[in-house]
DNA sequence: TTTTTTGCAAAGATTTTGCACCTTA
DNA sequence: TAAGGTGCAAAATCTTTGCAAAAAA
């Protein structure tokens, strides 16, 4: 018998002391459903169709956060977007178009050992990282020749 | 005789057909003097004193994202931050601590080429990056033991 | 002088909060 | 039943805008 993520949800929220509820799935489903980072207002026009409330949304998030289901990552400059997490979603990063601002995702074994193996020897504690990469996609880019 | 990073502002700004005035000036001082990335608020708060309307910080905000001379980076989860960018300021990385939010800068030599390597053969043009690397800083890891 | 920038003050959007009621475990 | 979650509506913040006056080139 297999495990799905709301089980895996469920589970991580009770091991913190938090409740699994109705809403919380819909705003989880809704960040699943996407695939891609989503603003809030955008978040919330989505769930609000499902009756969930504004205040829920931000309360949810920062729970969400707190517990590690989700990230904040930066979209096209200056908008803040959030995803779901390992192992929630795949590990990956970003790429960017600078010309029509899509983010796509990029599979993240390429650029994981290098970026690891480049710290060590800091003194720092390594947890995760981020990487965005800005560039021109496919599509901008033969209509930019 | 040398050229000034502020001179480098003018002509950049000129060469844009935007003019080189005291408050922007003010703005990119402001931005220089804190070698981090800070948020519009926080910067707000700081070039008010200076006579600076807030209006101007977001339109001037926009501009030198539009001209290159800033980028907006994401600091401890969910804030957007402002800060310098080459020629303006070294290309660097941010190291997040997790627990304390605190954001420090990392050299970028040591991860760069690994990065640019990893993506050729992609058929995506890549123009820059930006690194964000979460863990434990110094402090806080011996706070913790 | 021409064009751009700024101040001001209002409008709009986003986010947070308090508290009574409801739900989960 | 106890602890946590939600709705509602108001407040607090943050961001954008229009237009007349001021400044830069």
């Amino acid at each position: 018998m297999e495990r799905t993520l709301e089980d895996r949800l469920k589970i991580l929220l009770r091991a913190q002391g938090l409740r699994f509820t109705p809403d919380r799935l819909r705003i989880f489903r809704a960040l699943a459903d996407k695939h891609k980072p989503i603003s809030v207002p955008r978040l919330i026009a989505i769930v609000e169709q499902d009756g969930v409330n504004q205040a829920t949304v931000y309360r949810t998030l920062e729970q969400f956060l707190a517990v590690g289901v989700v990230q904040t990552v930066l979209l096209h400059d200056g908008v803040v977007g959030y995803e779901l997490v390992p192992p929630f979603s795949s590990h990956h990063h970003h790429f960017i178009c600078l010309d029509c601002g899509s983010v796509q995702d990029l599979a993240a074994e390429r650029v994981d050992s290098a970026l690891d193996k480049s710290l060590e020897g800091t003194g720092l504690r390594v947890i995760t990282h981020k990487v965005d990469i800005y560039g021109q996609c496919e599509k901008c880019h033969a209509a930019s020749l």
